[in-house]
DNA sequence: TTAAATTTGTACCGATTGGTATATAAAATT
DNA sequence: AATTTTATATACCAATCGGTACAAATTTAA
């Protein structure tokens, strides 16, 4: 299942590719937020007309979510992922470390779109942003559900509190996305991952 | 030193109360950000008329310095007030936990201004979120000050790094204003914030 | 070769944006 | 009472917002 409409065979063809298209519109809603971005701005990256824009993506708003569906699953995404490892302080080192090396890739704007993509808004924008609390909501449900399971292998002590654990975590990573807005070097970001890995691993480790 | 313009002591007389108009603008540009909020919401919320909001505040973008000044000197703000403490540990518990207090504070939006108000923009709003960046850098830089005169004074172990702690501190507390305005509760922001203290006694605390 | 289907570019829509000109109202000063 | 000074309310400004109508262009199917 593809995220963008797909091509009919009757028809003149599109002059342009999709999935190119809204990599270019992920682009500019990452480096200005949801509200921030224009439809100018939007048609300017992806060199297209409104037209073709509103043809292909629906509206804003669906194009939106399309770009943060993307954004998910860009090679460099780095939470879903993590979650496969085999200990509970790999999982959390995959984050960190993940978080730490992608938000201040410069292949690509600083930061974290689902942090930064609609923090605050007007009320046009109240629906988006609370899909971005909603999807922020469901990593750390992820993550809980990842060290419960950590804390039933005996990977993670009876002490651990998984919920709370994945709460810290999770509050770490959105301070570590804030972090990179603020243009911190990548090696301060890094040694903060370290910070709070070698908390993890003194506090709950079994090594 | 006012931060709003004095009335003088000839012509009409203002119809409003200029630090409580500046009192209504913070509360919007706190639930909505900078860009979020127009001209219409802050008239409405103030209670005066675009002439008025111009010839007390300047524009919008003043209006919204002269709100983040409010902002740091209402009685609720923790941070500053907190590098007075006496030990490295109270000063970092007193933020930790004056955070946690006041950024899901139901008097008022949740969150923190500095953060949320202008984490991404149009080109249009790029000075405030400099200002803003600059601002939150500045918190950190006041924090790794007192943090040094803490191992200068032997309040802290040799082995402390206060650059690494300011940043480590600095970024809990801006998830801390993420999760806020995710709408976590008070009770598991706190022991979120009681997780990092616990850290920091172990790593650092002498006694 | 014609008809049907789809995309393209242009030009436009009403609404809203931040900001201001202007005339009137209300006060202190002379 | 007349003048000066300032604040008020209304009405307006150009520019931009997200979104669309429409006709020309380009393709496949009949």
């Amino acid at each position: 299942m593809s995220t963008v409409t797909q091509t009919p065979c009757v028809g003149r063809p599109r002059a342009f590719d999709t999935e190119d298209a809204l990599a270019k519109a992920l682009e500019v809603f990452w480096r200005k937020g949801f509200e921030g971005t224009s439809l100018t701005d939007l048609t300017q990256a992806m060199g297209i007309n409104k037209p073709s824009l509103y043809a292909a993506f629906g509206n804003k708003e669906q194009l939106f979510i399309k770009a943060i569906e993307l954004y998910e699953q860009r090679p460099c995404a780095f939470f879903y992922p993590s979650l496969e490892q085999e200990t509970a302080y790999q999982v959390v080192e995959a984050m960190l470390l993940g978080a730490a090396s992608s938000l201040v890739d410069e292949s690509h704007p600083q930061g974290c779109l689902i942090v930064q993509g609609a923090l605050t808004c007007s009320e046009a924008g109240q629906a988006i942003k609370q899909t971005l609390i909603n999807r922020r909501r469901d990593g750390e449900i992820a993550l809980c559900e990842r060290l419960q399971r950590a804390k039933d292998e005996g990977d993670l002590p009876a002490h651990a509190d998984p919920l709370l654990l994945a709460r810290y975590i999770g509050t770490m990573l959105q301070g570590m996305a804030v972090q990179a807005t603020n243009g911190i070097c990548p090696k301060e970001l890094r040694s903060v991952a370290e910070l709070v890995l070698t908390h993890f691993r003194d506090a709950f480790s079994k090594n």
